[in-house]
DNA sequence: TACACATATAACTATATATTTATATGAATA
DNA sequence: TATTCATATAAATATATAGTTATATGTGTA
């Protein structure tokens, strides 16, 4: 595996947390486990994408689901996440004004 | 500040990250400062592709520059990166094959 | 001053991603 | 079994972002 395949790998990693339906629904799992339709009510975002995010947090094994009768238990199963997250918050207490007036993206 | 725009910063600041490019620059100036050039070079990226990454890690507070003469110096300004990187490496080490095969972005 | 060099920006194109609406699937229950 | 509930998926649209090519800006130097 060259470099640059470790640097997409890592791209797409970081991919996972760099918006903002999906850092919502992280939060919201932070707390422990919730059914879909629990993080729909926590996070406000319509069913359906709710769904697509959850199926992409799965995919790349941020998340784990398990069926419970007709309900879906998701929770995190990557612990570094919650680390992750802890340190970016530390970064906007210094840097929260030049991130909210990037207009790059 | 809500905490919808506080999630909002928070996935500003990881897609300054989630993106194989900017990883590749950053990861050019782990080692220390260089001109736009020796970016250039590191990263075979081209020399406008790569000035208009620097400036968006410039305008979201990751990087810094400093001009010299007609050349400008780069470097990283928010040390965190450098650790949220190593735990970006970490997880990879046990979820790469998750990542890997991730479809969904 | 004219030229060469380093970097930045603009216009354009291509692509990736998020979101919505509508619908399918599968499980519980009346 | 028909219906309702919980979740997933598909199709369509909208938007955001990356990358290229061409050019501008500013600085050093012949």
């Amino acid at each position: 595996m060259n470099i640059n395949t470790q640097q997409q790998l890592e791209a797409k990693f970081f991919k996972g947390l760099a918006d903002k339906s999906r850092l919502a629904i992280l939060e919201a799992l932070l707390t422990g486990p919730k059914t879909v339709s629990e993080i729909v009510t926590a996070t406000e975002l319509s069913q359906p994408n709710t769904s697509a995010h959850l199926t992409c947090l799965l995919e790349c094994g941020i998340v784990r689901r398990e069926k419970q009768g007709r309900e879906v238990m998701y929770q995190i199963s990557m612990e570094e996440v919650a680390t992750i997250i802890q340190a970016a918050r530390g970064v906007l207490k210094q840097h929260s004004e030049e991130i909210y007036n990037c207009t790059r993206y």
